[in-house]
DNA sequence: CAAAACAAGTTGACATCGTCAACATTCTGT
DNA sequence: ACAGAATGTTGACGATGTCAACTTGTTTTG
């Protein structure tokens, strides 16, 4: 359970998975993170997930699409931020038609953060263009099967937020 | 070999990959690209590689350590940024002591840049942070070996660049 | 060989984007 | 009712990358 809190490198070899890899192909595995970050990140794909939405902005419109009551600041935690730089890409998707902004009933001080037609429109787009992204990526990996490929994907993601 | 080139959401049944998902499970897969994207990427690890160095940086100052006589364009190209961009990423790892930029004996016009001890030192330290990260997350997939997992994500990576 | 075209790198002006700190407004607990 | 806490907004700011114009050095071409 805590065996990596004192060093992955251990070379005690006593409850360490490294064991049987050389430290270049260890170092690999960063630069290949990396790699599947910088490419599927903020800067890749021209730096849009499609036209007119950055990625902060797709993560947030998802967020607030699948929130029910969605507050601004649930918006920046799910992105990381300030509360301050929740409101300020709220507004910059208000500005764009994607979400709208209503006094919640229950409680006055919070703004409720609602999905538009529109917004839904473009989410689906980008969602597509990642999708596609992904294809095209999935068919270069002959070795695996798509399925394979998104089970441990998901199954990775799952674990990111656990 | 051109099958999604009209469209992954084929409904036509043939040479379509994505028949036994619905949609909401093929729209997770993008959700969880994004989300390793987020959490490895620029934003995530509390916006640094190790102290002292932001994920673009991180990914300059490898490209420089592996490239021999490195022009500054080159970290450019591996960036997706412009030669401008390239300018001040150079610039700033030098201010920090990372890397030195060296006039070229054989093109006058061109700065080969290198890398430090201390730029070295970096670079292995932040690479040790993503090995962590990788590894905490790893535990937490039990259904995967750590091995799979690996492989997986390297022939990802090494997709993305083909 | 000289002039033009091209390529590498730098710089000033600028746009974007997120943080910090201070603030207004609205709840909550006692 | 009132102190304290929470939500959200805003001005000032810093970080970072682009664009266009420029300098310098190389290559091509007539």
């Amino acid at each position: 359970m805590e065996k990596h809190s004192t060093g992955y490198f251990g070379s005690d070899g006593i409850n360490c998975d490294w064991n049987d890899m050389e430290k270049a192909a260890i170092s690999a595995i960063s630069r290949s993170l990396i790699e599947i970050a910088w490419y599927f990140g903020p800067q890749g794909l021209n730096g849009e997930c499609c036209e007119n939405l950055t990625l902060p902005e797709f993560i947030a419109l998802d967020k607030v699409s699948t929130t029910p009551h969605c507050a601004v600041q649930d918006v920046g935690h799910a992105l990381g931020f300030t509360k301050s730089g929740a409101t300020r890409i709220v507004n910059r998707l208000e500005k764009k038609g994607y979400v709208q902004k209503l006094k919640s009933h229950e409680d006055g001080r919070i703004c409720c953060v609602e999905i538009t037609k529109s917004g839904e429109r473009v989410l689906s787009s980008a969602d597509s263009r990642y999708l596609e992204q992904f294809h095209t990526i999935a068919e270069k990996m002959p070795e695996y099967t798509v399925a394979d490929t998104v089970k441990l994907l998901t199954a990775m993601a799952k674990a990111l937020k656990g």
